[in-house]
RNA sequence: CGGGGAGUGGCGCAGCGGUAGCGCACCUGCUUUGGGGGCAGGCGGUCGGGGGUUCGAAUCCCCCCUCCCCGACCA
């Protein structure tokens, strides 16, 4: 196998850089920070963003639309937020040729516009909950952009709630923490993830609680994949949203919720199963799922190909035919294994001679030669172990990477390589320092904590990407 | 903003006073095709910008701009 990229073990991050431009994922856009996302990235967007679109409607939400342009004066309502986002704002001052009477910002997330008309459109009980969710483009002026991870512009679901009680918006943030990001990332992408709660220092700028998905990488690191936060009545206050209730009597404030999940979703799947000969996609979110491969066009190879591939998509698979012959065998092999495509088919004059095709798993490596009729159950069958092999692998390199530790630093050397688990007592109000940050809390069964001071918590520690 | 580095065909780089080169990619043709094939021919650059030194500047000097890497911030 010709060595296309810099192996993980020699520069992770050039071994990063090097797949997403070799898979043709995507590129810099001419302004720093942007990113161009390329076909083949997209489609994986598109896959994953019809996942999460489905549960998100299965747990109640409606899609809508909000401006990209937000009066400069919105983001100042809530004092937190604004302290949170003020940094990295891009600001439009200037629109047909004429100063603004006010600037408008470009959304860096939509409490503010969405919380100004959710005032207008929560008067009584009977409005509650109000459940919802827009896709869309929002902008972070960052300081060191990586593509996908963390990228000026990027694209993304924001989830935006008004609930009666407190407790209905915490079960509600919970419930989208658990149901829509967790469930997505371990049973669609097959990343085995740590779910807890931040610290109070790591919340969301104008957040009572942040609730978090982090995905541990190949190479230890975290990667935060999604939160889901209680606003409490922050934003309700700011923007005069409130409500009567059922007994009458005066009006009160709603409690909120808003969660998001983005196109950092695709970083995490390219580095937690990633390896030196490229991307390896879960089948769910392969935009080709098997690829059919002319090996060479000799007698009726092209013609069978074309058949088989023709039976897989019927079948309902993602199919992609590869008859391009005039580019080497060898050359698409490694283009189709760089891309990532869970299976390949090949077809060969040699194979067809005695009826059989070549089936090759990319992850695992394994190769079998099938006959011709079996061919459909043999890939499906394939795609089944695909998803299986990479969630026990992903998982298993998890656990190796999670140390227990009894002591701060026992656990700061350890998250030096890896996640270190240590409670939370140890680490509060400690100076962790080279690049370790505490990723979430646990309670010590691994659930969720529900208050910022329950006892015996257990913090995460890891550096993050 | 602090510390380091780099700007030369699409990409990656060499050249460091004497007429702009290499690899990959691309185009044409032949040959090949079971893991990035081979051969031949070809397209493509006012060397980041401005000023200066010099008979002569990609190369030396000055100013400016941009980008990358390491930190602080971050979905």
């Amino acid at each position: 196998m010709a060595k296309v990229l810099t192996p993980q073990a020699e520069d992770f991050p050039r071994w990063y850089q090097d797949v997403v431009a070799k898979a043709d994922l995507a590129e810099n856009g001419p302004v720093r920070g942007t990113m161009v996302i390329k076909p083949w990235g997209y489609a994986i967007w598109e896959l994953l963003q019809a996942e999460i679109d489905r549960r998100i409607k299965q747990a109640g939400a409606k899609n809508a639309y909000f401006p990209l342009f937000i009066p400069e004066s919105f983001l100042k309502k809530e004092a937190q937020h604004v302290e949170g986002f003020s940094p990295e704002l891009a600001v439009v001052t200037h629109g047909g040729g004429e100063e603004l009477a006010e600037p408008v910002v470009v959304r860096p997330t939509s409490e503010t516009v969405i919380n100004h008309l959710f005032a207008k459109w929560v008067q009584s009980h009977r409005d509650l909950p109000l459940l919802i969710n827009q896709w869309a483009n929002v902008v972070r002026w960052e300081l060191r952009p990586r593509l996908f991870l963390r990228t000026s512009e990027f694209l993304w679901q924001e989830g935006h709630t008004c609930h009666a009680t407190r407790d209905e918006a915490q079960a509600y943030a919970l419930r989208i923490l658990a149901d829509v990001y967790a469930d997505t990332m371990y049973s669609v992408l097959g990343v085995p993830i740590l779910v807890g709660r931040k610290p109070e220092d790591e919340k969301f700028a104008g957040a009572d609680a942040t609730y978090t998905c982090e995905g541990i990488m190949v190479d230890g690191k975290a990667l935060q994949m999604g939160t889901s936060h209680e606003l409490g009545q922050n934003f309700a206050k700011a923007f005069g949203i409130t409500f009567q209730s059922a007994e009458g009597g005066a009006a009160e404030h709603v409690w909120q919720t808003s969660w998001g999940a983005s196109t950092r979703l695709i970083g995490a799947l390219i580095m937690c199963h990633g390896d030196d000969d490229g991307l390896r996609l879960p089948p769910l979110v392969a935009p080709a799922q098997v690829v059919v491969l002319v090996v060479r066009d000799e007698g009726d190879v092209a013609g069978a190909a074309a058949d088989l591939s023709r039976r897989l998509a019927d079948a309902g698979l993602r199919v992609e035919l590869d008859d391009k012959v005039a580019t080497s065998f060898g050359r698409r092999s490694t283009d189709w294994e760089l891309k990532g495509v869970p299976v390949r088919v090949e077809v060969g004059p040699r194979d067809l001679a005695e009826g059989l095709v070549t089936v090759k798993r990319r992850v695992g490596r394994v190769v079998e030669q099938v006959p011709l009729a079996n061919v459909l159950e043999a890939v499906c069958v394939a795609l089944e172990l695909a998803e299986q092999d990479l969630v026990t692998e992903a998982t298993l390199r998890r656990e190796q990477a999670t140390v227990e530790t009894s002591t701060l630093d026992e656990a700061l050397e350890a998250a030096r390589t890896g996640v270190a688990r240590v409670s939370w007592d140890l680490v509060r109000d400690q100076p962790l320092g080279g690049g370790v940050t505490v990723r979430c809390l646990q309670r010590p069964d691994g659930g969720i904590p529900l208050a910022a001071d329950e006892p015996d918590m257990v913090a995460f520690l890891a550096r993050a990407y």
